[in-house]
DNA sequence: GTTACTTACGAAATCGTTTTCGGAGATTTC
DNA sequence: GAAATCTCCGAAAACGATTTCGTAAGTAAC
């Protein structure tokens, strides 16, 4: 049914060498350009394409990029992972590599897929997110010396290359702007800890209060499950404290979620009695009520530039200059609230 | 660095032939036990796994299926794809099938990427989501005579396998729920009219009305887009209406949580003044305000069923016995309001 | 003890490319 | 006009597995 041409047949046809249609083909070593282009007419007339099998058995190399999905508690209902993922196929589509995605089942069982992926796929490269402060899996790709780029710096093993929006800004200037109505008791809903996003957003909450010469009090903030359930009994938590905070800041938008329902619970009205500020910039947040203020997370393009990085990691570069910290805006809705004392801007 | 071993030097170690180390390892043809226990031994010990390039070269086969994600602005925001992912690597992670995925970048140049699959990829199978009445995707595989499985039905070509979550029991059950409280003019916000999914739902709407003896109000029907805005403006057209709806259907939760918007804006209460239910449990909907009554979706559990289903198909069954309709239930939440006229059941 | 049959293994062909290296012809150099 | 240099093209050797088919040894049958 297939009916495919071979590159000899095709040679066949032209009248010539397989190794000359082949060069041709690749654009490589000597062949004239008269010869170039009858071959590529050909090839064109005849639906020839080079088997990937064929291909890759010579030339030694998979021409694959693997993608791992995180565990399912961790990124459900997150669009974000989608969007990485269409960054990554929209660059990737460009060049002759292909991405295979493998999904890890759990925590426990996410190195076997990592596993799965370079020692019986064989690809040429990997890709991950949600990196963490001591990541195993950036120390196995690193001992098994297998390309990799990932969505998050981390504090495990040797340099690496990477696209990383950087979480201490939000952290910074969210708690900031709190800092800024008059706040002084500000509650902080932070991802799970072992993230490296949940450490960068608590060094920019804790630098927000420094700056502000206002005290850390470590009450104030609790680490909880990226979803909107953690949200919610992290919510309760604080605001069941004896002297509960007057502001959230959250390390997610889900997590906000979570958080204004809480708020709500209590009969206080969330953003305008207890303003919240999320991170990430979900698509329902316009839709919440109220309107969810958030910080932008521009993945899809980091998605794109990942790419970029891992080829030109495969290309030869040090991974030292394959390093990006993207600074995250602050999308201004309404659940920040506004100034507590009196006026003054927004 | 790779420092991998060969067929050969395992047959080598062993003293044996290679096509004897092939076959112990394949499980395959003349070999006694004896032997064969002896190379899965020897295998274990060197971390031996045939290269996938030569065998793939061999047998003709690329063990790799292909799965599409439709154009962005369909699928955003859903979760939903994320689910059919993991259910379908979950499953064809058992196989020694790889997952390959490629991204829709418009609806016009769909097509492209199922080429890229099939032409340049060259996968054994396909799978992808979001079947339309009229499919060019369906007609495309039929001719190239490529295996596939969609989600959901069409009503193109020949017999295909597929796993179909039934809208029209969505589009039955939701609105004869809102006919039970006492509504007459009830609103449907559906997807866009060239999905299945949207003929589906359209026509389970129709059938719950004619059994009520109630009748058509085209008036009372827009197709919109599968998004919140979409349901913010198609809820904005059926709330200007001279003889607006007192309830409204949608066919996606995203479109009801843009129509619980729309009504907020007319100063109504969504889900007091006018009921919605949406479809495909976002997992969002109870944090909505009010919680979203919708329908089940279990994604998961298709992805992981129509790698069954291709597999079986690529095993020779037909594809008449590989269509299976799943029926939704509903998921009550308080969005769906309660008997207009007095009391009874929720 | 010869024949027939079964079992277990091995030699070699094959899948479709890419790449190295050699060499024929054309072109330039002195 | 011979020598040196370019330009193109082709023959053949990999790459790493699977599979066919042949054959030696062992077993059973008579």
């Amino acid at each position: 049914m297939k009916q495919r041409i071979n590159i000899v047949e095709l040679a066949r046809h032209l009248g010539l060498a397989v190794s000359t249609v082949s060069k041709a083909i690749n654009d490589r070593g000597d062949v004239s350009d008269a010869t170039k282009r009858r071959v590529l007419e050909a090839a064109e007339k005849f639906g020839f394409s080079p088997d990937p099998a064929g291909r890759r058995l010579r030339t030694q190399t998979s021409e694959t990029i693997g993608f791992v999905l995180s565990p399912p508690q961790t990124h459900f209902a997150h669009p974000f992972f989608l969007d990485l993922l269409m960054g990554i196929d929209q660059n990737l589509s460009q060049t002759p590599f292909q991405l295979i995605i493998v999904s890890a089942r759990t925590l426990e069982t996410e190195l076997d897929s990592f596993r799965r992926l370079v020692e019986r796929q064989r690809v040429d490269g990997v890709m991950f997110g949600r990196t963490r402060r001591d990541d195993p899996r950036i120390r196995y790709l690193q001992e098994r010396n297998v390309p990799f780029v990932a969505l998050g710096r981390s504090e495990t093993g040797k340099p690496f290359p990477f696209v990383d929006i950087d979480r201490t800004v939000a952290g910074r200037n969210g708690t900031a702007r709190f800092i800024g109505f008059g706040h002084r008791r500000i509650g902080l809903l932070s991802t799970p800890g072992y993230l490296m996003i949940s450490h960068l957003l608590q060094e920019g909450y804790r630098a927000a209060l420094k700056a502000a010469k206002l005290p850390f009090d470590a009450e104030l903030v609790v680490e909880t499950g990226t979803s909107e359930e953690g949200g919610l009994n992290g919510a309760r938590q604080l605001l069941a404290l004896s002297d509960p905070p007057t502001a959230i800041m959250c390390g997610h938008d889900l997590i906000a979620t979570g958080a204004m329902q809480a708020i709500t619970e209590t009969g206080r009205r969330p953003g305008v009695d207890i303003p919240v500020i999320g991170c990430d910039n979900h698509p329902l947040g316009p839709y919440l009520n109220p309107p969810l203020t958030t910080f932008s997370a521009p993945t899809f393009e980091a998605g794109r530039r990942m790419v970029d990085l891992l080829l030109a990691l495969m290309d030869g570069r040090s991974a030292k200059e394959l390093q990006e910290i993207w600074s995250p805006e602050l999308i201004l809705r309404s659940s920040h609230g506004s100034q507590m004392v009196a006026a003054g801007e927004i």
